[in-house]
This record gives structure tokens, C-alpha cells and sequence, in this order.
DNA sequence: CTTATATATCGAAATAGCTGGATATGGATG
DNA sequence: CATCCATATCCAGCTATTTCGATATATAAG
């Protein structure tokens, strides 16, 4: 879509030598991201945005236990109300967690898809990492 | 660690009813948080923050094409040198990607773990959730 | 209708993160 | 040693995020 600018060419073909195979790279590799659906990668960096964040990250490991509200998980990762409910909807809008009004609790639980493999992907991932 | 604020126990006792059920409830909510090891949490949050920018899921789509060089990877993404350049340390950091130098380039590439996985799994959940 | 309680939202201060130009580093070459 | 070029680092401006007290909303109960 958007124009090969020629100083990327230029710059190309100084690393590479011959011009036609400099354009020809340069071609392929905004191919590549030109493929990329811009919408979708912003969705699922909002995705990794949510997970970005211990306390968030604790939160989802107490709702690895079953439905909890509001109360409990506040007690649970010790922060003020405010705090946790704002956390839970970042959460939320990311659809890691589903919120169940029950008369005046919300009860959050964990999104039925791969959350819990997310989190245990990310776990090995740190172990690997050391 | 912490010790159980009494606020937290009266109030759990208020929704509950039962003062020494209140307690059982304070007290395993917080043992399951404290179980967790801070600094493993910490550490995950930080992988979780390298993938939770557009830009860099760029990176990492075009690194799964194969090892390239700084000044490809900023063609790639059409950003300036020294901020593809800053991408790429934090992906490094995290443990996403490994670094070779080759002579004055220094050459990227994914890390042999899970990050493809990862990618994937995402890419999953950002379907579902539509 | 009033009160009490659980949760969400607001607001402002502090912090963190992104961006891109300028500069530094370090290898390659003459 | 001087120069060139790829990359890293620095810096300053900007934006986004976190935090938590204060306030608003909403539901249950008297």
C-alpha cells in the first residue's frame, strides 16, 4: 500500500550491492507488514497490555480458583477498591475475565479460552529465560 | 507474610455473616497470593509488557521469516533507526529474541522458546473475542 | 423514601513508556 | 590514524498508565 521510499532502497542496495535485489528485499519485508492486519495486531497488543501488569497478573491467579467478587478479590491481592475494580476492567475489556451481576456483587471468572494456557505459556517462557 | 488486616476480616465477616468463616476466607485468599513468587510475577510481567506494543508485534511477525538486521527490521516497520533500534533491545531484555553480531550488523532473531506460540495463542484469543 | 453496602467512575498527581533527532560506540576499510 | 557506516544510547517532549481518595450508581433492606 504505502510507497517504497527510496532512501530504504538506496540504503539497501549500499548494504547489498546489486539495486534490483535491494528494491526486491525491500519489497519483501513491507510485504510482509503490509499483509499485517492493522486492527488485529492493536487488539491483541491490548490483549498483552492487560496481562502487562502484576498486580493483574495476581488477580488471574486467584480467579485460576473459581468465581470470586469484587470484596474478596481486593482482600485477596490487597489494594483499595477503586484500584481493583479498575484492574478488573481493563481485565475485562481485554475478555480475559466475564463479569456476572448477582444482586449488588459483580463476580468475575476467568474467560473461558486460553487464558490459563497464556499463562502457563508465559510461565515457561520465564523458566526458560533463567 | 503480611499479616490479615482486621478491617478485611470484618468486612468479609459483614458479607459472609459467620465472623470464623470471614477469617478462613481472608486467610486463604491471601495465601494463595502469597504463594506467589513476587519476583517471578514481576519477571512475567515484563515478557507480557515487551508484547503489549503494535510496533514490536511487527517485529516479531517479520522475525518469523527469519534472522534480520537492524536496518531491514526498520524498513520492515517504517520507523526511525533508533527507535526500531529501542524495540529490539526491550524484546532482547524480555528474552524474546537473541541478538548475533556479525561485523558492524547485529543480527535478530526469535528465541528457540515459546514466542511463536505465544503469538499464536493470541491470535486465538483475539478471535474468539470477536 | 431512607439507609447501608458493593461496585463503578471521576479527578488529579505521580510514574512509566513511546518517539525521534542528536550523539556516541565500535567494527571495517583505506 | 581517519573515515564510513550500522547500531546503541542519550535526551527531551509527549502521551498513556497507575494510584487512590472522593464521589456517583445501583441494589437490597427497613
Amino acid at each position: 500500500m504505502a510507497c517504497i521510499p527510496k532512501e530504504a532502497v538506496s540504503r539497501m542496495t549500499r548494504l547489498i550491492g546489486d539495486a534490483d535485489k535491494a528494491e526486491c528485499k525491500v519489497n519483501k519485508l513491507r510485504f510482509i507488514t503490509s499483509k499485517l492486519d492493522e486492527r488485529e495486531i492493536e487488539v491483541e497488543a491490548e490483549i498483552f497490555k492487560a496481562l502487562a501488569d502484576p498486580c493483574r497478573l495476581k488477580i488471574l491467579s486467584l480467579l485460576r480458583e473459581g468465581e470470586l467478587c469484587v470484596c474478596e478479590i481486593m482482600v485477596g491481592v490487597d489494594r483499595p477498591q477503586s484500584s481493583t475494580s479498575h484492574h478488573l476492567s481493563i481485565l475485562k475489556d481485554a475478555g480475559l475475565i466475564k463479569e456476572r451481576k448477582d444482586g449488588r456483587w459483580s463476580r468475575y471468572r476467568l474467560s473461558e479460552g486460553a487464558v490459563i494456557d497464556m499463562l502457563n505459556l508465559v510461565k515457561l517462557m520465564n523458566e526458560a529465560k533463567v
